[in-house]
DNA sequence: TTTGTCTTACGAAAATAGTCGTATATTCGG
DNA sequence: CCGAATATACGACTATTTTCGTAAGACAAA
């Protein structure tokens, strides 16, 4: 199956979406296993998901072998700008400024100097 | 019913929180016609919405007058804040550089230079 | 080969979200 | 006073998401 028009991972969906595109390529019980580090849930409801995501078409998977390898199908950047337009519409009223705003004074996740430098270079470039 | 420990509306919910955060006061009738400009649902649906809303503890309302007045109960600016929070731990690895990147370099939701002032003076502030 | 482990497939229960029909009560215009 | 319009309450149906039990095949070690 070919990527989704609509990119809309579910919660767990984004989960396994955020391990695969770290790692690349995983098998379901490597997925799994990260994930077990921060839920509890069983084996078969891990695969179920990603079997769900292949129809999908979120995730790929080469199943040649016994065990499938899966990878994401959907781009990292382009999920992450779509659900963060969707929030910027459903949250900020569709300003990104107030959204920028509140994520910069943000106590718990602060920037670094050198983050805010990057952010300081495409203000620039924005500017002109 | 008091403030959810826990906040997480849904889709729908947050769609009636974002009009009742501007209006303020609100009837389900003046929120459902709000609704009715994006969105065609019947008025019963409306109503349901806001009435388990108000069981979670999301909204509260005036129920001395046949006609109920409701409310937002939870904070907008807190809501942002830990939605976002969320969306920066599970979407952009903890960094909220990065999401700021993303919000920024999005062609769909421009910023106006009066809004990149306001982002370079927080900027400024941050960098002391 | 036999047994235990690991794999996928699959169906269906459980949980959550969204929808609306209908009943009943209140209000208001005439 | 009567009927139309409008309000809330509430149950139930649908859809989606998440969960897991069970079956069956593959594999490896003894």
């Amino acid at each position: 199956m070919s990527a989704p028009k609509t990119i809309k991972p579910t919660e767990s969906e984004l989960e396994i979406l955020q391990i695969l595109w770290r790692k690349g390529l995983a098998t379901v019980r490597e997925v799994h296993e990260e994930l077990g580090q921060t839920k509890d849930v069983g084996y078969t409801t891990t695969l179920k998901l990603m079997q769900i995501m292949n129809e999908k078409g979120i995730v790929k998977r080469d199943d040649s072998m016994r065990t499938h390898i899966y990878q994401a199908a959907v781009n990292k950047e382009k999920t992450q700008k779509h659900l963060l337009g969707k929030m910027i519409d459903s949250l900020f009223g569709g300003s990104p400024t107030q959204l920028v705003i509140q994520a910069l004074g943000d106590e718990s996740h602060k920037a670094s100097r050198e983050e805010l430098e990057k952010i300081q270079a495409l203000l620039d470039s924005l500017k002109k």
